[in-house]
DNA sequence: ACCTGAACACCGTTCAAGT
DNA sequence: ACCTGAACACCGTTCAAGT
């Protein structure tokens, strides 16, 4: 019956669970403060309190663990995905659109711990970068619905590249805005916001 | 008579700065081939036909070969600054600005091999984001004075905040046009142009 | 059943020995 | 005067031995 072991597996599998978050938040720390190059193995395993063989317990290899914090930071990005996806009715205007949009994508990148070093990783690494480019290609997938039912155009070519430009915009600038002063902030997302209307207003107006 | 030696080692010289070109290019290479994991300085050695002691006779160390990279792609997008520079007179329109700055800046990204995997290495190696972030300082204070002559604002916050801005957005799209086919190409660009007009002519109705 | 850390393979860098 | 490549230090990963 080996249900009956349940009580005494789930404190296991919850101290395994709680050990993995450990590490992956140890290491998201470690990226923010040694920096890529000197963020070892070892010293995951030794400020995370366990020796590399346990490490190498929880994660395959070195890479798993920033594909592992990875994958969350895109899950993040997926909710906000879906609350704009959710927000953008048929009658919805561009300006309402562009601000909330905007805002809700903010967050996510508000919220994320340690995201300047790993953005720039997984750009930079292979694996990672495989992950990215498959989850663009999600992001201009959904944009690309939004966009057609907001009536900015309904040729699949033109829609999948103001998707491409409205992602690659956003996330360049909002990598900015979270590391500037409250003030300048406010101006950055202003600036944004009006290149973003800006550019789905004229696809409109040719539509 | 030291002179006498000249010719002597003139070409000595030639042929250790042609040394020199051959692991930078080969190095250019082998980033867009093998990738920035697989690059080891004992490879960097044997395609470019030396042994790894010699590699090190001509550069300090790994990064130094993409610290030399980097500048010879910083210092294309400083004449290239230069040329804006002069053609952006007191009474040029926002227009032809955005069209010739666009275009020239093209012109640096589609020129440099292996540009894409460099520019990430830029981000990711602690060496070169130092120098990367040192030149982007030197480009937004060019673009700045620019800005002020073109009379899009006179405050330096301003000035400077919408040059950050010009900068980020115009890397990042001209990054995905330089990958793109002939009419998608063509499309992006008048869309980055299209944005950074919108952002400077609202600057300049504000001023 | 789970953990440890010495041991192995590999890469960046050096330097004694060669021409 | 310049070049070579074995040797060293260090990091990712494994696995025999411990509890």
């Amino acid at each position: 019956m080996p249900r009956i072991l349940a009580p005494r597996n789930l404190p296991m599998q919850q101290r395994a669970l709680e050990k993995r978050e450990m590490i992956l938040s140890v290491t998201a720390k470690l990226l923010g403060t040694v920096g890529q190059d000197d963020l070892t193995t070892i010293l995951i395993a030794n400020k995370t309190g366990i020796s590399v063989g346990t490490l190498y317990h929880y994660f395959p290899n070195k890479y798993s663990i920033l594909f592992a914090l990875s994958q969350r930071w895109l899950n993040e990005i997926d909710y906000a995905l879906d609350d704009i996806d959710n927000f953008s009715l048929k009658d919805v205007s561009l300006r309402d659109f562009t601000n909330y949009s905007i805002d809700r994508m903010l967050n996510v990148y508000t919220d994320q711990e340690g995201i300047l070093p790993l953005v720039q990783l997984m750009s930079g690494v292979p694996e990672l970068k495989e992950l990215d480019e498959e989850h663009d290609e999600k992001i201009i997938f959904t944009m690309s619905k939004i966009f057609n039912r907001l009536s900015i155009s309904s040729n699949p070519l033109t829609l999948s590249r103001l998707s491409q430009t409205w992602l690659e915009v956003t996330h360049a600038i909002l990598l900015i805005a979270i590391t500037s002063k409250k003030d300048d902030k406010k101006s950055i997302l202003s600036d944004l916001k009006h290149m973003i209307m800006s550019l789905l207003e004229k696809a409109k107006s040719n539509f």
